[in-house]
RNA sequence: GGGCCGUUAGCUCAAUAGUAGAGUACUGCAUUGACAUUGCAGGGGUAGUUGGAGCGUAACCAACACGGCCCA
């Protein structure tokens, strides 16, 4: 077996096993709660990007507090997406040549739950490939039977405080599922369409009036003609009667406020069963409202012969040309315009005017804006509020009923009159029943279910038990902050919170943390239909799932959308191994993980630096995290890892290594061994796979005593100033050899010799105290007191000039163009300052030390350039 | 029509108003032991435009331009 590379795929599910096995995801009593619930996915639904980032920034949270001492419950399931589901079933079982109504509803049902039984778990599953930590044993499901008894009670309180109620209203209705649909689930898609000009003759006249209509069909419902009150065009038909041409029928010509004068031709056909500004217009004027469509879009009864039956396209057809040879047909012009879509059927959405159910969100939405205005919820970006509030704030009544089978039935019973009867049961509605008839009757339930939406709503304290006074609930609730996207503020959010404050009083989330979308790299949605979807599960499967999580993390900064390219996976992937290699070098050099801890009375410089470079990339990275600033608590640690802890210490650390003092040696052993550690337990949120698979490697556990999903984060105030400030000289003059060997052209594993005769004594004194150090990294044959005699190039570092001799020749010329190059660039910085410093308001009016730290950049910058001047003369 | 957001290196994005950074890509060099999924070094920015407040701005204000999203 090759040590120098990571393989993830022989990890990943290994180390999932092993943390199921040991029930590591489940909550572990403390005093301290902290509580996620999972945005629950379809259970159609397979894992896709959005899913990914959302889930990886929940569990990055999860395990965050898991190891910090807090009773931790990511609580997981899946929601029943009751046309989705009810649509797949269906299909699947017209394959076989079955159709729902031959099945019956109970029969059909138990179809469905058999695919929930066989498919539901795939997007589970998939969640567990990311690495979720969610406690399993609670996997919720909206149609279980404690969620449905939640659901149930819910409405029937509603109900009793009127806040449900059933109306006759027009409504969204999706003519391919044949049910009705809330606001919400359409879509308005900009579509080229056209305008047509239709002619109506006026009632004995050969005049006529001229409408615009892009949907000439529905004049089969017209019942009347309106314009506008103040325009003057129409005075004169205003109170007369129109002829609806092809129907015959007489509709009055009206005036009404809604007629647009710069719209069309000024004059619109007001059809108020079949669209909403028309419906109002109806119901102002005391129109006739006529339904020329059956539930599935096609044309009714109400409409004329040659039209009844026909599919609404297939009716526009024919009546448009019908309208053409009856020259009624003024015209035809392009126009770009919004057309209704269902979200989940994608036909056009027809306004349709049936009884339904609706909730009265207007006066839900009264505590759910007040618990965000007061600040028990509060958003992260704050931005979002304004959205949220802006829809809160013209909410309509929420249509919640659904002519499907699936889902949630309404508990709603008629008696023989149609008299309502709503209660938990059937045997509750026959008391209410004998008592309003003083005898019993036959009662029938509802056939309609309620939209999934309305389950959801209940989510987090359903989940956790709700309405029984679980210690769930108790502990759990309200829940610590809730993770998911924009598109759902409206969905779902809102809908939370309208009914947790309704329902428990109590706001369901102290933060919601909203993240963006995740896109293609060039910033693109992605869609199927686009074909630019990258599968979250390939990455996993070529990247591993935490080279996916650490990219999606790291990407999530607010307000963003996240464009996500292959290429930063691999690049995270690699870092990975970085880390793989890192404990392979520890561990080729004894670092002993056998009884890691912090050593006591540290004297090694770099072992003092990295300590406070540990402890304050910690304070860091967990500040991050308490603000939601995922990708800065990912490029915090990144940077440490890679560069400080691998390039720069490991690095140095070689010297002491290959050293034969045996005392520091063992420190430098301890204390990398400790700082690696603490680095696993800071990685771990982040990137869980393969620190455990490290953590297990080196029986850190300690054959299951200390695992690393509850190993606490370490509380230190570490700092050693003066070792810290020590090492970041050695690494700037390190640098600055290479760099000025590297404008030489001077190969860069050569050694040479430096002079130290022109420096102070303190710098002297930094110098023989790290000198090994300084040897090996910066490949220096030797320091001398006094300049030697041949050739050198003289370099400035920390205001201290060095003169450099190499055993390669370089060119003078070489040396001169590039100490040239070097005070042309100090010099623009200077005149830069001294334009800051020669202007009065500004030495008056900053602040002191500003105005000191400048004086002193340029004094500093001041020296170089006349050391370098010095040297160029001596050339 | 109403609202929200964005415009910084080739790309993707950071940064309390006080010397513009990172990742990636690119260029050169290195390679016998942790790691080529590597190391070292380098080039690359008139911060969308215009105006204003301010000692000082990428950051604040206003207008405009361009792009994106939500609602009607």
């Amino acid at each position: 077996m090759s040590f120098d590379k990571y393989e993830h795929k022989n990890v990943e599910n290994k180390i999932y096993d092993y943390w199921e096995k040991n029930h590591l995801f489940k909550p572990k009593e403390n005093s301290k709660k902290f509580s996620i619930v999972i945005p629950p996915p379809n259970v159609t639904g397979s894992l896709h990007m959005g899913h990914a980032l959302n889930n990886s920034i929940q569990d990055v949270l999860t395990r965050f507090h898991r190891m910090n001492n807090y009773e931790t419950l990511w609580q997981p399931g899946t929601d029943h997406a009751g046309i989705a589901t009810q649509a797949l079933v269906e299909k699947k079982l017209a394959k076989n040549g079955v159709k729902k109504n031959d099945l019956g509803r109970e029969k059909f049902i138990d179809k469905v739950w058999e695919w929930k039984n066989e498919y539901g778990d795939i997007i589970i599953n998939q969640l567990k490939k990311l690495g979720c930590s969610c406690d399993w044993s609670r996997n919720a499901f909206t149609m279980d039977e404690n969620l449905s008894k939640s659901v149930i009670k819910v409405f029937v309180d509603l109900y009793n405080k009127k806040l449900i109620y059933k109306a006759k209203k027009l409504v969204n209705w999706d003519v391919v599922l044949k049910t009705a649909i809330s606001d919400l689930e359409v879509d308005q898609r900009e579509v080229n369409s056209q305008l047509y000009y239709i002619n109506y003759p006026i009632e004995n006249s050969d005049k006529f009036i001229t409408i615009a209509t892009t949907r000439p069909e529905t004049m089969l419902g017209d019942t009347a003609i309106a314009v506008n009150p103040k325009d003057d065009r129409f005075k004169d038909l205003v109170g007369k009667f129109a002829i609806i041409p092809l129907v015959k029928r007489k509709i009055k010509i009206i005036t009404d406020d809604y007629a647009d004068p710069e719209q069309g031709t000024g004059a619109v056909k007001i059809t108020p069963a079949h669209d909403f500004n028309d419906y109002d217009v109806g119901i102002r004027n005391k129109l006739e409202v006529i339904n020329i469509f059956t539930p599935d879009g096609k044309i009714n009864d109400n409409a004329p012969d040659p039209y009844k039956g026909l599919d609404r396209f297939a009716a526009r057809k024919l009546i448009l040309e019908h309208l053409e040879e009856g020259k009624f047909l003024e015209k035809i012009e392009k126009l770009f315009n919004k057309v209704p879509y269902g979200d989940r059927s994608n036909s056009i959405i027809e306004p349709y005017l049936t009884e339904q159910w609706f909730v009265d969100a207007k006066t839900l939405a009264i505590k759910a804006k007040e618990v965000v205005n007061n600040g028990k919820t509060k958003f992260f970006p704050e931005n979002w509020s304004k959205t949220y509030f802006q829809w809160m704030n013209n909410i309509e009544p929420w249509c919640i009923s659904r002519q499907l089978w699936w889902g949630h039935q309404i508990p709603a019973w008629y008696g023989p009159d149609g008299k309502i009867f709503v209660a938990e049961n059937e045997d509750e509605c026959k008391k209410q029943a004998k008592e309003f008839y003083s005898k019993n009757v036959e009662l029938k339930r509802d056939e309609d279910v309620l939209d999934t939406w309305f389950s959801s709503g209940l989510w987090p304290f359903a989940t956790l038990g709700w309405p029984e006074k679980t210690p769930e609930v108790e502990k759990f609730y309200p829940t610590s902050v809730l993770v998911t996207g924009f598109d759902i503020i409206f969905f779902w959010v809102a809908r939370m919170i309208m009914m947790g404050t309704q329902f428990l009083d109590k706001e369901p989330f102290k933060n919601i943390y909203v993240h963006a979308l995740v896109r293609d790299e060039k910033g693109q949605k992605m869609s199927k239909s686009k074909g630019n979807v990258i599968d979250p599960l390939e990455l996993i499967e070529k990247y591993s799932a935490d080279a996916l999580r650490f990219t999606l993390l790291s990407m999530a900064s607010p307000g963003r959308d996240v464009k996500l390219s292959e290429d930063r996976v691999k690049g995270y992937r690699n870092f990975l191994n970085k880390i793989w290699n890192a404990n392979n070098f520890l561990t080729q050099n004894k670092c002993d993980f056998g009884d890691v801890k912090k050593p006591e009375n540290i004297k090694l410089t770099i072992n003092k630096w990295v300590l406070s470079e540990l402890v304050k990339v910690k304070n860091d990275t967990e500040n991050s995290l308490k603000n939601y600033r995922f990708d800065e608590a990912a490029k915090i640690i990144y940077q440490f890892v890679w560069h400080s802890f691998c390039d720069w210490y490991l690095e140095l650390s070689k010297t002491v290594l290959n050293s034969d003092n045996e005392e520091d040696i063992k420190e430098l052993r301890q204390t990398s061994a400790y700082v690696f550690k603490e680095i696993l337990i800071i990685l771990h949120p982040f990137i869980p796979f393969v620190t455990e698979e490290i953590w297990l490697n080196n029986k850190l556990d300690k054959e299951g005593k200390d695992y690393l999903m509850h190993a606490n984060w370490l509380k230190d105030d570490y700092h050693e100033k003066k070792s810290y400030d020590e090492i970041n000289n050695i690494i700037n003059f390190i640098t600055s050899i290479r760099s000025f060997k590297n404008e030489l052209n001077i190969s860069p594993g050569s050694f040479i010799e430096i002079s130290t005769a022109n420096i102070n004594k303190e710098y002297k004194n930094f110098l023989s105290s790290n000198e090994n150090i300084m040897k090996k990294n910066g490949r220096i044959k030797n320091f001398h007191e006094k300049d030697l005699d041949k050739p050198s190039a003289s370099i400035v570092i920390s205001g201290e000039l060095f003169k450099l001799y190499f055993d390669e020749d370089v060119d003078l010329n070489m040396i001169k163009l590039t100490l040239e190059k070097k005070i042309t660039k100090i010099s623009e910085e200077m005149k830069k300052i001294d334009v800051r410093l020669s202007n009065k308001s500004f030495v008056d009016r900053a602040p002191q030390n500003i105005v000191e730290q400048e004086k002193s950049n340029f004094a500093n910058l001041e020296k170089d350039v006349k050391k370098i001047e010095l040297t160029l003369k001596g050339l």
